[in-house]
DNA sequence: ATAAAAATTGCAATACAGTTGCATGCTGTT
DNA sequence: AACAGCATGCAACTGTATTGCAATTTTTAT
């Protein structure tokens, strides 16, 4: 286990310390989203900045990625694949639900394409369905 | 003019007072949306607070809409037509440019409907395309 | 294995958007 | 004019994001 994490970051070009294996080990546990404020909750040892940075780097260099909540909160989610430094490709739908706030990385549901006005150039999307969740809903 | 702005208001049962006509003119000048900082910026005269709850009172009447701009910044824009005091139809795409940072409605531009998975349950939906924008483009 | 260099971490401080409480001022009504 | 109710401004507070710097850990080169 902590042998796969740690090939896990030096593929992505990461320094496996201590602090950095801990942080990605308890993200590949997670089954959605969290935020850094969260995330310092969760791993009370570690510093907020360290946490902070640490996310930072993880995003830099392609393994995890970023999240708009939708509710003005950012999050963060282990990347499915194919994310690279700097070029994360990250076109699915993510799902937030209003009862138990999670953010869901819906990784099979697509963003569908839609047809811009004239001379509007895309570059990213950001799709999120709010509601009420799986788990939630049962 | 001011006729119009002060009646606008009294539609959405909102009172129409010096300072309200005032935001609501500039808003409607508006070829975007803008966040609160922007709006203190562009209306020195007025205190930050005022305008906080200006914009809550009018996006709460129905009048104004708050966008998320996938960036963490929350904007206002004036709603398009149909929505009324807790009811937004609101389901068209905002454009995010990150040339000039402004983030526009695109209201002729529905958002697609998703297949969620099941038991997901959706209430609302908000997509964010970011690139160039049409002026900046050229 | 040791020393030097480089990267990482923790603490303190700062930046900044959002929000609330309260005293004051304004507006319309009796 | 007196009152009630809403609107406004100021000060203060919250919560998240971010930076500077010194201390510590890790890596690299002897
Ligand atoms: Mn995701
Ligand atoms: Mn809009
Ligand atoms: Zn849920
Ligand atoms: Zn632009």
């Amino acid at each position: 286990m902590k042998q796969e994490v740690e090939s896990m970051l030096k593929s992505k070009e990461i320094n496996p310390t201590v602090n950095r294996m801990l942080v990605l080990d308890y993200l590949l546990e997670l089954k959605s989203s969290i935020s850094l404020t969260d995330l310092e909750l969760s791993l009370e040892s570690f510093d907020r900045v360290t946490l902070y940075r640490t996310l930072k780097t993880f995003e830099e260099r392609g393994l995890v990625h970023k999240i708009e909540d939708g509710m003005g909160i950012t999050k963060f989610a282990i990347c499915q694949d194919s994310c690279k430094a700097g070029m994360h490709h990250d076109l699915h739908v993510h799902f937030y639900c209003h009862n138990c706030k999670q953010t869901f990385c819906l990784p099979k549901t697509q963003i569908p394409e839609v047809k811009l006005p004239e001379n509007y150039q895309r570059q990213e999307m950001e799709l999120i369905v709010k509601g009420i969740c799986s788990a939630c809903a049962k």
